[in-house]
Order: C-alpha cells, then structure tokens, then sequence
DNA sequence: CAACCTGTTCGCCA
DNA sequence: ATGGCGAACAGGTT
C-alpha cells in the first residue's frame, strides 16, 4: 500500500510516543521481516530508551531513540504503523511492538515485504545516511534524473521511475500519475525522451510527490477528484482529462494504467 | 480455484 | 561490472 505520502502518514502515527521511555519489546526474531537484523539486541537495546524523533524519505522511515538507538523500518506492500493502548494484545502480524507506559506503538505488516533495521551508533546508520533524495526533496535535481535514466536507456520509463535508487518514495499509483500528467506513455524506453518530455517529468515527479505529502500525508485523505488515482483501479475507468476509457496492461511486471490521447 | 496485489530482491543472462 | 528481466517472497482478497 504504501508510497511516499503514505508512508509520512504512518510515521506520525507514532508521534504519540514522543518523548517516552520504552518499557517492553514484542517481536518474534524468526520472522523474515527481520531478516538480517539483531532482534536480540534491538529488543535489549530499546528498552528505557526514549523516543526523541522520525523522519521518512521516500518509502523509508527512520525512529531516533535516546543511547543512539537508530529504528529504521520500511513498509512494504501492506506494512502499517499503528498504536494501541497500554493492555495492547499484539495481533496476528503486529511483528514488532514498543510498549510505552501509557500506549503500544505498533508495526503491523501480514506479507512482510517490509524490513525492519536497528544500530546503536553515535551517527544516524549508513543505511539511512546513503540513501538518495526523494523524489519531494530540493535534492531531486534534473541533473541527478537525467542520470538516472542515462543509465538505464533500454528500459521502460515505467518500470524506471519504480527504482527507489532514482526516484526514491513513487510507487505504482504515482507512476501512474506521474505519467499520465507529463503525457507520456508508460513502455517508453528512457533513452527515447527528449529535452521537453524530460523537463515535464521532472516538474511531475516534484508536483505529484509534493501534492501527495500536502493532500495525503496529514490523515491520509484521498489524493484530488481530478487525479488518474481515483480511475485507475476501476475497470471503467477514464481519463480526467478526455473522459475516454483508460488503457490498461502489464509493463514491466506492474499494472500499468493510462490515456492513449493524452501519452504518446 | 485462479488471478491479482500502492514492493523489493535474487538469480540468470547479455 | 552493469543493466534488464522474471520469479520469488507471504498472505491476503476478489
């Protein structure tokens, strides 16, 4: 479920907890939603620490604790951050809880496509310090796009604009989205955009993910009436703009939905 | 019962 | 070494 905006959403749902103290960790280490992490000394680590503040970029998100204590989680396809109150009875897929004194901050994710990651560092960890700008940050340049798709000339611009490596935080819909206001089609190879197509997908990619963190990052409100998002899933679906019918296939492995008028 | 899913990651091949 | 493709991951829903 979660893209960029999303995903902003969700971090502040555990904004609650600011400031107090960890009291008890639940998680079960085995499940692969750990993989390649210490649960053991995540879950030592945590306890007492207090939560001091998050941030997310593009689909990651990032929890600082006191003792240099750095939580980094990712959400996947169907991960979500909830909290609970203090008597919480973690559920069938809550993989990790932080008990508070007065309320259980919840990581809920049933296909575990998510991760979650822990350091005790005096920095932030290089896998949060390495990442790229995301698609939202004045750090998405068009120089640092047109990079991107130089190296990757063969492949779909679809399929492209899917790799967190060059645009951090756009998922499917906003692929889409993006797309589709930019007016090009989605099986066009990167090497084939020009000059002015490639101005426009970056204005797009700026407006879609900026949009999407004022419109849907405060309480995951829906994205505007006038966005391909609303028409995308529903087997009628037409362009906002033509009101003709969407066309819609597989690119890349992904649904792919968009206006044969308005992208050539 | 089959197909599908707002996301990565791996193995194989060019 | 790098890029591109398709399957795999786990567990739901339609």
């Amino acid at each position: 479920m979660p893209e960029l905006a999303e995903v902003d959403y969700y971090r502040k749902q555990w904004d609650a907890g600011l400031g107090s103290p960890v009291t008890h960790v639940h998680l079960n280490g085995e499940k692969r939603i750990f993989r390649g992490t210490d649960t053991e000394a995540l879950a030592e680590a945590l306890i007492a620490r207090r939560l001091r503040g998050s941030e997310s970029r593009g689909k990651q998100m990032l929890f600082c604790f006191s003792g240099h204590c750095w939580l980094g989680l990712h959400l996947g396809m169907t991960g979500k951050l909830s909290t609970g109150p203090a008597d919480y009875i973690p559920a069938k897929h809550d993989h990790l809880v932080l008990f508070q004194r007065k309320r259980a901050l919840i990581f809920n994710d049933m296909r575990q496509f998510g991760r979650v990651l822990f350091a005790r560092t005096p920095e932030a960890p290089p896998w949060w310090r390495d990442l790229p700008p995301d698609a939202a940050s004045p750090g998405f340049t068009r120089e640092l796009m047109d990079r991107f798709l130089d190296r990757h000339r063969k492949l779909a611009i679809k399929p492209a604009l899917l790799l967190q490596d060059g645009f951090p935080g756009v998922g499917n819909w906003m692929a889409d989205e993006i797309l589709w206001r930019a007016g090009i089609a989605p099986h066009r190879p990167c090497s084939t955009l020009g000059d002015a197509e490639r101005q426009r997908l970056h204005k797009e990619t700026r407006f879609v993910a900026r949009q999407a963190l004022a419109k849907i990052g405060p309480d995951f409100a829906d994205p505007p009436r006038t966005w391909l998002f609303h028409q995308r899933w529903t087997r009628t679906g037409i362009c906002p703009k033509h009101k003709t019918p969407l066309q819609r296939a597989a690119i890349g492995g992904r649904t792919t939905a968009w206006c044969p008028a308005c992208q050539a």
